[in-house]
This record gives C-alpha cells, sequence and structure tokens, in this order.
RNA sequence: UGGGGCGUCGUCAAGCGGUAAGACACAAGCCUUUGGAGCUUGCAUUCCCAGGUUCGAAUCCUGGCGCCCCAGCCA
C-alpha cells in the first residue's frame, strides 16, 4: 500500500456544483465576511391572498439559502394596507409554507410589529430635512411627478420648515386630519430619471382598522418605506425579491442610508412563469370570485392548496424548483417540468391499487360460479418493502372500456373477439362473445374463457400475451366517483385573445370531467383524504376532502403517461 | 439622448478569453405481468445582429436590433 500523502492542491478539487447567481452572491459575501459570517433570508408575503407555485420559488431559494448556510429563515407578513389584509389569508399562507416543509421556527412577524420604530424613523428624516408633509391631492401628486421622459416639478409643499413638519406629522398620527388629505414624503429629486426617487410617498392617511392593529393607526407607511426597514430591524442579510423591484433599490438604499442602520444586500431575480396556466393574484382572484373555479384550493389552480388538493407532494413542488433554476430573465417554463417531477416523485412512493374508470362487465364463463380467489398483488415495484397484498379473484369483473375494441385497430394490444389477455395478477382469459343493447347497440358486456393454468400472470407453456389489463372483481369492488383534470387553459399563454377579450375566452370547457361509476378493489376501503395511489395503467390519484365513509371521490393528480394515445395521435394525422 | 433589466437548443438553464454542461420536451431502439417505470442512443459547428480586439470570443470593445419593468396616497 502506498500511504504517501497526496498533494493537497486546490487545483485537485472537484470542480464546483453550478449555483445559481443568487446562491453565488451568498457566497461571495460570505468568503468576504460582509454580514460577520450570518446569512438570514426572508419570505415576505402580503396577507392578501393566496400562495401558489410561483411564491413556492421564492420560499424554497430564500429558505434553503438559509439552510444551506446555517442561516436562519423568518416569515414576515408585510401588512401595511389594512383595507386589503386579512387575518384569514395570513393564516391560510401559513399552513401552505408549512406544507411545503419550510420551518420558520419562532420567526414570525409583521411589518406592523414595526410601526413605531417606522414612525420614529419617519421623524428623523423629517428632522434631517429629508421628508415633509405634502397637502397635495393624488391627482396633484401625479401631475407634478412628470412623466417617462420629462421631469417632475417641486410641490409647494416642499420647503415647509421642520418644525411645521413635525408637527403636521402628529397632528396626522393624532387623527386630525381626513383620508387623502396629506401624505408625508421623502425629498429627493424631482427630476430623477428613476421614478421612485421623485419625493415617493411615505405614509398616507387611513382611517380603517387593521387586523392586527385595530385602530391604532391612522396612518399607514407605504410598501416601498416599510420594507426595506423591515428587512433592516429583522437583520435579514440577503433580500431576495423579484425583478420589478430592481428599479425600487435606489429607494431602499437611499432610506437606509439617511438612517444609517443595518443595510441588507436586495438581489432580483425573475419570478416563476408556467404555461397554460395564470400566477397573477388579481386573475387567480377572478377565477375564484366569479366562480370559475371553485375556490381557492380548485385542483385545477396553481395555487397551493389546490396543488394540495389535487395530490402534489410537497417534495416535487421543491424538486421542480430547484430544476428551473434561478435567473434573472424573464421565461415561461414549460408545465410538463412540473408533471415530470410530479411523476418522478408518485411514482417512487404511490401503493399501486386496481381501479376501473368506465367499467365494462367481464363475465369469465368458466370460472366456478360462486368461488373467490385472494391473489397476490405487488403494492409498489419501485419498492419492495411496500410489500404485497391480496386482491379478490371472481367469475364477474369490471375493466376498462377503453381495454376492449370489437374492431381493433392497428397497434391496438388490449382485448378484442377472439383475442387473449393477461388480467394482471390474475389469468389469462379470451373474449368469446360481446354483449350488445339490442335498442343502442351499445356494448354491455363480455363473455370470456380463462386457463386455470395461468394463475398468478404466468403460462406453463412460455405462451405471450400483448397486454396486461387491470380489473376488479364485481361483487367486492367499491364505488367511487372520479374526477378528472385538464389543463385550465386550452392556449399556452392564457392571455392570448383577440383584441377585446380576455383570458377568461381560452379557459378549457373540458378541464374537469366527472366520472361517477368508478369501481376500485376493496384494499383502499377507509382511505382518508390526501391518501395517494396510483391506479395501475391509468395515473396517480388522491382522496378528495369531499370523501364520506361509503363514497369516495377521488382526483386525478396526474395521468401515467400514455405510449397508445400517443400512437392514436400520430396515427390520425396520417 | 427618461431610468432600470434581459437576450445561449422547442422550453428552462450552465458557461466568466481556450474551442457550447444538465434537465424537460421530442425521436429511435432495448426491456417489461402497468403500452407505467427503467435503460441506450440521437438532438445548438453555434450562443440576437454587425463590426472590432486576440493565436483563440458565447465570454472583452463599439454600434445596432429585440423583449420586459417603472408615471398607485397597491405590494
Amino acid at each position: 500500500m502506498n500511504d504517501k500523502p497526496k498533494p493537497d492542491s486546490e487545483a485537485a478539487a472537484p470542480p464546483a456544483e453550478a449555483v445559481d447567481f443568487v446562491r453565488a452572491i451568498v457566497a461571495e459575501d460570505l468568503k468576504n465576511n460582509k454580514f460577520v459570517g450570518r446569512v438570514h433570508t426572508r419570505f415576505p408575503p402580503e396577507p392578501n391572498g393566496h400562495l401558489h407555485i410561483g411564491h413556492a420559488k421564492a420560499i424554497y431559494l430564500n429558505y434553503l439559502i438559509a439552510v444551506e448556510n446555517d442561516g436562519l429563515f423568518n416569515l414576515r407578513f408585510d401588512d401595511t394596507n389594512p383595507t386589503k389584509e386579512e387575518t384569514q389569508f395570513a393564516d391560510a399562507i401559513q399552513k401552505d409554507i408549512r406544507w411545503l416543509g419550510v420551518d420558520w421556527a419562532d420567526r414570525l412577524f409583521w411589518a406592523s410589529d414595526y410601526f413605531e420604530t417606522l414612525y420614529e424613523y419617519a421623524v428623523k428624516l423629517i428632522k434631517d430635512g429629508k421628508a415633509y408633509v405634502d397637502d397635495l391631492s393624488a391627482e396633484e401628486i401625479r401631475e407634478y411627478r412628470g412623466t417617462l421622459t420629462e421631469p417632475g416639478k417641486n410641490s409647494p409643499y416642499r420647503e415647509r420648515s421642520v418644525e411645521e413638519n413635525l408637527d403636521l406629522f402628529a397632528r396626522m398620527r393624532k387623527g386630525e386630519f381626513p383620508d387623502g388629505s396629506k401624505v408625508l414624503r421623502a425629498k429627493i429629486d424631482m427630476a430623477s430619471g428613476n421614478l421612485n426617487m421623485r419625493d415617493p410617498v411615505m405614509y398616507r392617511i387611513m382611517h380603517a382598522k387593521h387586523h392586527r392593529t385595530g385602530d391604532a393607526w391612522c396612518i399607514y407607511p407605504m410598501y416601498d418605506w416599510a420594507h426595506g426597514q423591515s428587512d433592516s430591524i429583522e437583520g435579514i442579510t440577503h433580500s431576495n425579491c423579484s425583478l420589478e423591484f430592481e428599479d425600487h433599490r435606489p429607494l431602499y438604499d437611499w432610506f437606509l442610508d439617511q438612517l444609517g442602520i443595518h443595510h441588507p444586500r436586495q438581489t432580483e431575480f425573475a419570478r416563476l412563469n408556467l404555461n397554460y396556466t395564470i400566477m397573477s393574484k388579481r386573475k387567480l382572484r377572478r377565477l375564484v370570485e366569479e366562480g370559475y373555479v371553485r375556490g381557492w384550493d380548485d385542483p385545477r389552480l396553481p395555487t397551493l392548496s389546490g396543488l394540495r388538493r389535487r395530490g402534489y407532494s410537497p417534495e416535487s413542488i421543491r424538486n421542480f424548483c430547484e430544476r428551473v433554476g434561478v435567473a434573472k430573465r424573464n421565461s415561461v417554463v414549460d408545465i410538463a417540468l412540473l408533471e415530470h417531477t410530479l411523476r418522478e416523485d408518485l411514482n417512487k412512493h404511490s401503493a399501486r391499487v386496481m381501479a376501473v374508470l368506465r367499467p365494462l362487465k367481464v363475465i369469465i364463463d368458466n370460472y366456478p360460479e360462486g368461488q373467490v380467489e385472494q391473489l397476490d398483488a405487488v403494492n409498489n415495484p419501485e419498492d419492495p418493502s411496500a410489500g404485497t397484498r391480496k386482491v379478490p379473484f371472481s367469475r364477474e369483473l369490471y375493466i376498462e372500456r377503453d381495454d376492449f375494441r370489437e374492431d381493433p385497430p392497428k397497434k391496438f394490444f388490449r382485448l378484442a373477439p377472439g383475442r387473449e389477455v393477461r388480467l394482471r395478477y390474475a389469468y389469462f382469459i379470451t373474449c368469446e362473445a360481446v354483449v350488445k343493447d339490442e335498442q343502442t347497440g351499445e356494448i354491455t358486456a363480455l363473455h370470456c374463457s380463462y386457463d386455470p393454468a395461468t394463475k398468478g400472470g404466468d403460462s406453463p407453456d412460455g405462451r405471450k400475451v400483448k397486454a396486461t389489463l387491470h380489473w376488479v372483481s364485481a361483487e367486492h369492488a367499491l364505488d367511487a366517483e372520479v374526477r378528472l383534470y385538464d389543463k385550465l387553459f386550452i392556449k399556452e399563454d392564457p392571455d392570448d385573445v383577440p383584441e377585446g377579450q380576455d383570458f377568461i375566452a381560452n379557459l378549457n370547457p373540458d378541464s374537469l370531467s366527472v366520472l361517477t361509476s368508478g369501481k376500485i378493489e376493496p384494499s383502499v376501503k377507509g382511505a382518508a383524504p390526501g391518501n395517494r395511489y396510483q391506479f395501475e395503467r391509468q395515473g396517480y390519484f388522491c382522496v378528495d376532502p369531499d370523501s364520506t365513509e361509503n363514497a369516495l371521490v377521488f382526483n386525478r393528480t396526474v395521468g401515467l403517461r400514455d405510449t397508445w394515445a400517443k400512437i392514436q395521435k400520430q396515427q390520425k394525422r396520417k
């Protein structure tokens, strides 16, 4: 053995994993000891709506950066607008974030916790001649602001004395003035090319009840005034936010510098967009409020509560977010990637079960009447430790209507008159006769024969069969309602509409179809809402909360990859 | 001649002067008691365009072009 020490050169180090630019910045700050080795991130939602998968990207980015660097992660609600925010939203948001597996420990904060401090900061700016009370109306302020290409002009109230500003601001707080009559503004530069620097409003008067502070205040800080200081107060080191705040950064820098307080580093990244869906809070709200979907947790929505109800696992969402990456370029991710990470996770973890969605009765003529056999079935071929279960087999069964064709097209391997197929874990059967309704011509049942020698699904003579079908014993089957979901929109870009229309026009009329005569093997009896299964050969399904003890309701989370459907599509094209 | 940002495969996305990672999608094949899963192979002679610097450029320089964001007392 040669135990000569290997030269421990840095050049021999393996190439660093490609990290996104936000993590690279954090790493660089750590290396330069910019925040004395600390990493502290946060996710700052406004409690005025529900979280969606786009938020999951931001949540995981911030949370994981903290975890990866032995840092801390805060949840802070930016509740600076009492007219829009509600406790119910704050509760739902916390539930969703917890579901993602993200832990903020005891660091739940509210911007409203800092109202007093923020007020004191504002007083300091006034004393320094950096802020003033303005009596201009909202419309006048807009006019004075100028335009994108023309500079603004100073308010006539801009040069009030410090004493007068102090007095007026104190009286604003006391409630002496009506809503909209006065605002506090930062005194910066009305000619700045960056509109955010043209004397932005810091406080407005709102005689409104706040969900946490009640009637304690009648002036409320603007987001731009509250946000950066809130991060600073919490000792946040890395304030990661979305692209549109890029040109607010100079303003946040200005406030922090004037105040001389802890200065986090802000980095902006592109928010997540997905095709065939919408992420805008306003549009989601419209779908819910106008009844296009059943609620915020409708399984067709990209909301976290919707995805949860649909059967998505948090792991699949996290994997998705990691594969999407983080960058500055606006982009639209293909929903197929989300479905891929979903299937990838569900495949490994879901118990397999046989369920017939659109039943077709099958009678095995040569199987003894009244006989029942308990056959062994594998619970999860991806996970031997999941074990096996017994599935009852009897003379009358159900198979999928789609698995039989009286006149089978090319490449259709399933059951057809005279054809032999395997019933999974059971026997080979051959279709002997087709029973039809005389009136409608609809196929009502199949008469088949079985080969007793093929029990379990293997043929002792080595005879091959081209298809394996799932099935369920008629007498033992559980009834179930099954809800199938498809894309909510028919266009990749829901906003791609003719002149005069909006995204509502692109709603997919077939995004939900309800099957009421599903038949499921008895082993799922007693399944609880949220339980996930793979219905063999069909897809992943989960128990919906609408289920009752005797009436199961399933949601199709996502279908299995369907090669036959692809073949059919190709054949149609020819 | 307002300010800020971005342009690398159909879609995301690495790359940081040394000769285009990876993933999804797609295609072909193998395997299969899920037409599932898995496995193999293919898939940007070229990085928005045009010049320039250099032995060498997606990377540096110059000039164009295109896309996104900003004129809430919303966040």
